[in-house]
RNA sequence: GCGGUCGUGGCGAAGUGGUUAACGCAUCGGAUUGUGGCUCCGACACUCGUGGGUUCGAUUCCCAUCGAUCGCCCCA
């Protein structure tokens, strides 16, 4: 049996591996013109940071996450999303007494989440996302927003669908959890089995729903939106009118509700509408999480911050039919004909490279046709050829693919000249 | 964790219970003794995912298993 790559993992080749390489380039250009700073953290932490961060009655901790002993006895797990991680360091390293505030930070890196893989769903897969510590202002919360959206935005796609909601300060949930639990608990039993569960544990799951989506309580569920007090209200409608400011369309959805525990006032999402996406709409989820930082060990501080997968943000591009400006050919290939150019062009080709160019040429002892193909087939603008003939006269012919003309410099002055007509 | 579909050469893709498993692309060679993209000719070692069963005989039928893929749950 041969040996194969892990479940729900893949292998990202040369020609694929661009795309991720644009975006991540997108990515950090924009995070620089937003001034947030990369934090590297480790891809494994104590189990006990995700359990306590993202809730031990979330799927992702109940059943999804790569934990395993080390040969200390201690429990690790993979990350499985990235900012649990970054609040860990937040407390850590104390950055909450740095100088600057608020502390705006970006990562990338693999997460990790044991699924049954399928479509925009993997065991390992890539996100991008950012964290903003330290400030409760409703106007990083629609910074954030706008961040996220911009580069989807960058990169090309347009059929993008924002979705912000508030699940409110811990007043406003608490309220809306009794009159969801009033609500539902007469009739529960009309309901599936997750719901059932759903009722005590996490009341707003129920909202979530797909398979009960059409019964009548539930559209007469009491709205989270009505239950926020003063000052929660008065948030959500301050992050409102800011993404209004930015221009940036978004509805209300008073049922989106996140996966992980941490969240509270503003929530969002942003999906891809285009068709033939499949069941996966979500591109990026993010929220505030005011007290993640306590729970973690800290001082009291907001946060709020996003995730997105670069492997969801690929299957968009792909969907909306978006053409990458990539596959750049290279300068110049060196075509040797015989041992003697083959021996010199080993030294041209680093002078070439030296220059400034990308060069390449020939390691498989081939025919100057089979050189011509593979000049080709790199896209080269210009092969340089040189044979016994040219070699004794201290010559190299120099021929544009895209034009057939030819010149010939002296071998002395190959680089510079070619350099100057370079273009 | 549950369900549907699928698993043939580097890639794509036919096909059959029975002696040599199509074809296309790609690759390499030749036509064109040192100049590509076109054309023509030729070459190209395949455990037909793996294990077991049925059968005189299985790549083709059955079972299991692994994997891929899509969906459910949930999410990025």
């Amino acid at each position: 049996m041969s040996i194969s790559i892990p479940r729900g993992t893949q292998d990202i080749l040369p020609g694929e591996v661009e795309k991720w390489q644009l975006i991540e380039k997108n990515a950090r250009e924009l995070c620089e013109k937003f001034q947030y700073k990369e934090i590297r953290t480790p891809i494994f932490e104590q189990t006990e940071l995700f359990t306590r961060s993202v809730g031990d009655t979330t799927d992702i901790v109940q059943k999804e996450m790569y934990t395993f002993e080390d040969r200390g006895g201690r429990s690790l797990t993979l990350r499985p999303e990235g900012t649990a991680g970054v609040v860990r360091s937040f407390v850590e390293q104390k950055m909450f007494g740095y100088a600057n505030q608020p502390i705006k930070l970006y990562y990338m890196g693999q997460m990790f989440r044991y699924e049954r893989p399928q479509a925009g769903r993997f065991r390992q897969f890539v996100q991008f996302g950012v964290e903003a510590l330290g400030s409760a202002d409703p106007a990083i919360d629609a910074e954030v927003i706008s961040l996220a959206f911009s580069l989807y935005q960058k990169m090309g796609l347009k059929k993008l669908k924002l979705v912000i909601n508030s699940l409110g300060d811990k007043e406003s949930r608490t309220a809306h959890r009794e009159a969801l639990i009033n609500h539902f608990k007469p009739s529960i039993g009309e309901f599936c089995g997750d719901c059932q569960n759903r009722l005590e544990k996490n009341p707003l799951r129920i909202l979530d729903c797909k398979k009960d989506r059409d019964h009548e309580l539930m559209k007469s569920a009491p709205s989270i939106l009505e239950f926020l007090n003063d000052d929660s209200r008065a948030y959500f409608e301050k992050v409102q009118s800011y993404l209004t400011a930015l221009e940036i369309p978004f509805e209300v959805d008073s049922n989106l509700v996140r996966g992980l525990d941490y969240y509270n006032h503003t929530a969002f999402e942003i999906m891809s509408d285009a068709e033939g996406f499949g069941a996966i709409t979500t591109l990026c989820g993010g929220g505030r999480y005011n007290g993640l930082v306590e729970e973690v060990g800290g001082p009291e501080t907001p946060g709020i911050g996003f995730g997105l997968s670069i492997e969801r943000f690929i299957a968009a591009l792909a969907a909306e039919n978006i053409e990458l400006p990539l596959n750049e050919g290279i300068d110049v290939y060196l075509v040797g004909l015989g041992e003697a150019a083959q021996d010199y062009t080993v030294g041209l080709l680093h002078k070439l490279r030296k220059a400034g160019f990308s060069a390449e040429r020939d390691y498989l002892d081939r025919k100057i046709k089979a050189q011509f193909k593979a000049a080709d087939r790199l896209n080269a603008k210009y092969v340089a050829i040189l044979g016994e003939d040219e070699l004794k006269a201290n010559k190299i012919n120099v021929k544009s693919l895209a034009s057939g003309e030819q010149v010939e410099y002296s071998l002395d002055e190959f680089i510079d000249k070619f350099k100057s007509s370079f273009e």
